[in-house]
Parts: structure tokens; sequence; C-alpha cells
DNA sequence: TCAGATTTGGTACTTTAGTATGAGGATGCT
DNA sequence: AGCATCCTCATACTAAAGTACCAAATCTGA
């Protein structure tokens, strides 16, 4: 999260850096002025997308009502409880690593640990055993 | 889907067209420039995370939609919500034919009965499915 | 700032799950 | 008795899941 305030802050002064750049572009070539402006729009457009995505993320894990201590007993780190949460929503390995946009192997991974925290021998006894402890609500 | 496209294309159509206006503004003040490109810039980071968050919440209604409950209405026979209840509690299926004392075979048969009927892909979502539809408490 | 935990990703396998199809016996209804 | 449905089981695949190790980049708490 602080590396993103970073980031956020380096491109706010690349902005300011384009515009000192402009005062002497724009007056002399009105052409390259409006493909500057097109790329900041477009930039601007993704990196909206971008961030929005990590608050999103955020959002997600506070949707999932368990107590950051139940977590800490049984060793389960932030994401892998925000797997186990998709988990228990019935979707696949690789349909998850699309939702947290990292790989299916990733995902293989943390369920892997999940299973093993849990000690359980299959997804689907990871998620009774969740509900059982009620890491998951509904 | 598509309508992201349009609005994205209209977008760029207005693009343009501040930079038609732009030609007229940018070379006669080169102080204001640099307003019209911060509030570009701004607007795009703001439209990113508009776009990003309405298809998100496209995701999200898909994933929601409760219809009529009611074994009868599912067309679920007694042994296959049964084995639907033993795959809730996250056996594998060659503990469930134990349980069952039948093989492995024909709880396959009737997991994938049960997939169909619930329309499923795989038995995490089929549990997920059963439990929106208050087949399976707790 | 440094160690430990977290997150991410890969390769190479083994094991379960799931699909497609067919088929015989049991059951219930008319 | 006849027909539909259910339950059972099998074979032969394909597709996911899961295991075991390894490795590198980040984060976080002292």
């Amino acid at each position: 999260m602080k590396r993103t305030i970073v980031i956020f802050g380096a491109l706010i002064v690349a902005l300011l850096g384009l515009m000192q750049l402009g005062k002497y572009v724009l007056v002399r070539d009105t052409s390259s002025a409006e493909w500057i402006i097109a790329a900041i729009a477009v930039a601007f457009f993704f990196i909206g997308i971008l961030i929005n995505r990590k608050s999103q993320q955020a959002e997600t894990l506070k949707a999932g009502k368990a107590s950051p201590s139940q977590l800490n007993a049984l060793g389960l780190s932030k994401r892998e409880y925000e797997v186990l949460i998709h988990l228990s929503e019935g979707h696949s390995n690789k349909e998850i690593a699309d939702l947290l946009f990292v790989t299916e192997s990733t995902i293989k991974t943390h369920v892997s640990n999940i299973l093993m925290k849990l000690d359980a021998r299959r997804r689907t006894e990871a998620i009774a055993k969740a509900r059982e402890l009620h890491l998951i609500t509904q």
C-alpha cells in the first residue's frame, strides 16, 4: 500500500514535469500537444483502473467476517483467507487466479497452504471446516 | 461489455473534441494549458475508476441469482440429495461410496447428475448453489 | 535495517474429479 | 404387464486438483 502511494506521487511529479516541458512544446507545435494530452489521458485512465482494483481487493477482505485473531490462531494469512472465500463460492483455481490477477500456480500454492493449515485433504473439506469455524458466513 | 466499448469510444471522441478546442486556447495562454491538461488527467482517472467499477458490478450481479427452491423443482432424487449432503461435508467420491456402501463409479454418476441439475461445473459450485437454495442448512 | 513472513510463480508428478456412454436390476405407477 | 425413473456399475478418457520443491521479490515488525 505504501508503494502505491509512492508510485502515485511519482506520477503526479511526472505530470508536473510534463507540464513544464509542455510550456515549450505546446506553443510551438500544436499537433504534438494533442498526442501528449492523449497519452496523459490514457495513462491516468489506466491508473484509475489500477488504483480502484487495489481498493476493491481491500473491500473483499473486509466483506468476509473473520476476526484477525481467529485467522492468526490458524496461521491463515490475509491472502490465503481471501482465496478461501473464493473457494467457498465454488470457483476453480483458474477462476480465482483471474479474480485476483495472479496465475493459477499461485492459487495452487495458496490452496495447498490453506489445506495444510485447516488440516483438510480437499478444498471441499476446507470449506466445511472453515464454515464450522465461522470463518465463512451465510 | 459492448457498452463499455461504446463508452470508451465516446470518450476518445470527446478527447479529440477537447483537442480541437485546445488548439485555440493553448497557443494563446500557456499557463491555462497546464490546468486543462490536469483536468483531463483527473477526469480520465475517475473515468477509469467508474468503468472498472461498472464491470465489477456486472460480475457481482451474475453471481447472485436465486431461483425457486425444493428438490422436486430441481429434479433431485433422494439418493442424489443424500450424496449432495455428503459432498457438502467435504468427503471425496471414494469416501461417500464407502459411507453409502456403493462403488465410486456410482457416486461419480450421482455427482454428475447433481452438477447437471444444479447447473454447476464443480462440486464446490454445487455446494455453494445448494446453500443459496437452502437445500443445505448451516 | 535486517530477519522472518508473505506473496508470487515455476516445473514435474500423482491423485481426484468429471464426462460420455452403455447397460442390467429394482421400484413405482397406471 | 408395461413404462418411466432410479440406482447401480463399468470402461475409457479429459480436466482439474493437489503435492513437493524451489526461488525470487515484497512487506512487516522489531
